[in-house]
DNA sequence: CAATATTCATTCGTGCACTAATGATTAGCC
DNA sequence: GGCTAATCATTAGTGCACGAATGAATATTG
């Protein structure tokens, strides 16, 4: 009989480590881009939309507006986007791309071919585990949404 | 033509979003123990052998010192373990279950089984996705050994 | 055996990430 | 129109997580 608490049959284990090993290959690629990788989750948000609200933005990344509320402020003071209250609505605040912020974009399109590369893995086997990890995003989503 | 950074075909987001929205589901789980999400791994490692050094226990779950040190000061104040140098090497620390520490593992043997039920999955996928993750993982910390 | 290098844990500084509390604004209702 | 409730971002507080620097103890090497 298999002990159910060993550390290597844990799916929250080999999650958690996956995750930090997987953002430390990110790491040296962002690190050019003057990015950590939280922001260029953020970052790719925007490229996908802008302006959004901080509320949006957090719907999209599965993130507290208390987390990105001090990374935003860093992302501004890094001239990659203004944050300015909206006008139709005075507590929401429009999180908006900047020049520089839209340039960026070019450079980052280098950043996912390169992760592929360095992680050596085949690329279907790749999205085969990205979809497995968003039906468990979803069922974790539900779960946490019904307590 | 699929834009490479569109959000939802990044492995790294459905990754570190699937971590923290699961880990969420372990939080009231493992809160009547009085354990946080790396907390319980901490515990796992030292109910497969104990006592063992700072080091060890890192290299177990892929951790820094600097992050263990403080975690583990936490667990002795709860009264969970004791920390003490080796005789053998006075650099190194031992980290020893107490019998509080030893018993606690009764109460988390339920704790997988909650987890499932509350995911919802199919046991079987689930494990596919762990082991999946387990060879991404290696993927990832062999990349990151290289640089 | 003595100088040097390595190993171990800790501390410091920065940046997430969450819950709970706060304050400002808007929406809903009588 | 004014009361109440809901919504939005922010702040405070706690706990990871990492790189870099530190200091103590042990290995290694000339």
């Amino acid at each position: 009989m298999p002990d159910p608490l060993a550390l290597d049959r844990q799916v929250c284990f080999a999650l958690a480590a996956a995750s930090r090993s997987v953002i430390a290959v990110y790491r040296p690629v962002l690190a050019p881009l003057g990015l950590t990788h939280p922001q260029y989750l953020v970052m790719l948000a925007l490229w996908e939309r802008s302006p959004r609200t901080v509320r949006d933005i957090g719907a999209a990344l599965w993130l507290e507006p208390a987390t990105l509320s001090p990374l935003l402020k860093r992302l501004e003071s890094s001239g990659l986007i203004t944050r300015a209250r909206k006008h139709s609505d005075e507590r929401a605040l429009d999180v908006e791309l900047t020049d520089s912020g839209r340039k960026l974009r070019a450079k980052a399109e280098a950043v996912p071919g390169q992760i592929v590369a360095t992680l050596g893995l085949d690329l279907k086997e790749l999205e085969e585990t990205r979809d497995a990890l968003t039906r468990l995003l979803q069922a974790a989503n539900s779960a946490n949404a019904r307590d």
